[in-house]
DNA sequence: TCTGGGGTCCTAGGACCC
DNA sequence: TCTGGGGTCCTAGGACCC
């Protein structure tokens, strides 16, 4: 059997959280730049607002309809989302931590009734953390995805579905919509539709060879799953990133080589920052521009370019010198740049480096800097030490509907006063 | 006017090897 | 006249997830 805890309508409620005066009423959260709903609460949900949608097009709805709007906050839902894992590890044997807000987890050796202990979870993660969460459990992945679907759906379950006898589970599936099915995204989603077919169950009903002959091994996966037959085991540890990147759209279009390399520069040593996080080095680094695609009348551009890095490097420096080398190669002016990006790539442990015998490199020397550089940052705020490249100003994206960071800065933290 | 960000895996086809 | 078989690696594109 596997569990998964998944947070309602997380970023609505970590915005709750601090503001117990919007539970019952619309929340919103925006995308960076204020530019798409990124997460909805029940309420709003209810008054049409759609996921994705452009922020401009829900405005006059939002104005009429008493819509609380949030600014993307991802250092306090990085935070909530940490407490909610750490409270959910004190509960069960392991957890493998999925997204922001979700985690499957293992139920070996615990007894019956499951669905007390999930509804014991559930309570303990609104009480430790504030968070509500659903609850689902069943003998595969997939179908404690679905579990957790309906613990979120029917508010007589209390927050938990235990799904494990055969006829129970052949009764769902019998009526579950198959676009909702985890692995089953747009595309198949509409494939089905064409096909006329609804449910999870006319799914499984396909034969096998159909459904690896359209969809795949994955698609394989999907199907024996919904079976009860697990083929997506469960991890604990997170396995190694294999990519790390850092891309924003611009609140307006940058025309300038000089202006686009002080960004790239910026968000070259946020890379760096994550991959010195995970314990990593990277051995190639790329740099892309991007044009206005919403602009059809203005001509469109897309370029991407690789640095090859003669060793593995987490330096900052290192990283930022060859991100402003690629974007050199990729800039043409005559262009309005509407949102850049920097990828590292070919990761592999720093332990496990392989150094260069001609390098000039003073590994030693330059992690201790990365050290430097990295406490100052950790303990004065972010960008309080950056590479010169960066220059002077920050990027500064549309944040106007920010929430504080009540969590992980002291000069944000919520102040209760005595009545 | 205004339209997000960060990931993974799989597959097919081409180039290349012996 | 007749022209094999078995493999790897790389890339682009497509699918998916949150």
């Amino acid at each position: 059997m596997y569990g998964l805890c998944d947070c309602n309508n997380f970023y609505a409620s970590c915005e709750r959280v601090f503001r117990p005066d919007l539970v019952g009423r619309p929340v919103v959260v925006l995308s960076n730049n204020d530019g798409c709903i990124i997460a909805r609460s029940n309420e709003a949900k209810a008054l049409g607002i759609g996921m994705g949608q452009p922020f401009y097009q829900v405005r006059p709805l939002i104005e009429r309809g008493q819509v609380t709007v949030f600014s993307a906050n991802f250092a306090l839902y990085g935070d909530l989302s940490r407490r909610v894992m750490a409270t959910l590890r004190s509960l069960v044997p392991g957890i493998e931590v999925y997204s922001i807000d979700e985690a499957f987890f293992d139920l070996r050796g615990m007894t019956e009734p499951l669905d007390e202990l999930g509804r014991t979870i559930g309570r303990t993660i609104r009480r430790n953390v504030g968070i509500p969460v659903s609850i689902g459990i069943a003998p595969t992945k997939t179908l404690a995805k679905i579990a957790s679907k309906l613990a979120k759906q029917y508010p007589r379950l209390n927050g938990c579905c235990y799904m494990h006898r055969p006829e129970d589970i052949a009764k769902v599936l019998g009526r579950f919509p198959l676009q909702e099915v985890w692995g089953i995204g747009r595309r198949y989603g509409r494939m089905f539709d064409r096909m006329g077919l609804r449910t999870a169950q006319q799914f499984v009903d396909l034969p096998q060879e159909w459904v690896r002959a359209r969809m795949g091994v994955a698609g394989l996966r999907t199907w024996s799953e919904l079976q009860g037959v697990e083929c997506i085991s469960f991890e604990q540890l997170p396995p190694r990133k294999q990519q790390i990147t850092i891309s924003r759209t611009f609140p307006r279009e940058i025309t300038t080589r000089e202006e686009l390399e002080r960004i790239v520069a910026e968000f070259a040593s946020m890379c760096a920052e994550k991959l010195r996080g995970e314990g990593s080095v990277c051995s190639e680094v790329q740099s892309y521009l991007l044009t206005n695609r919403h602009r059809e009348d203005q001509p469109q551009r897309y370029e991407t370019s690789l640095q090859l890095l003669s060793e593995p490097t987490d330096s900052t420096l290192e990283i930022v010198r060859q991100a402003r080398i690629a974007l050199r190669q990729v800039f043409l002016p005559g262009y309005g740049y509407k949102k850049a990006g920097v990828i590292l790539s070919q990761i592999t442990p720093a332990s496990e480096r392989q150094g260069s015998l001609f390098s000039p490199v003073d590994i030693q020397k330059q992690s201790r800097l990365m050290q430097v550089l990295d406490t100052v940052n950790k303990t004065h705020g972010k960008g309080t030490l950056v590479v010169a490249a960066q220059g002077t100003e920050p990027f500064r994206m549309n944040r106007e509907h920010l929430s504080p960071r009540y969590t992980t800065d002291w000069k944000e933290l919520l102040v209760v006063k005595p009545r």
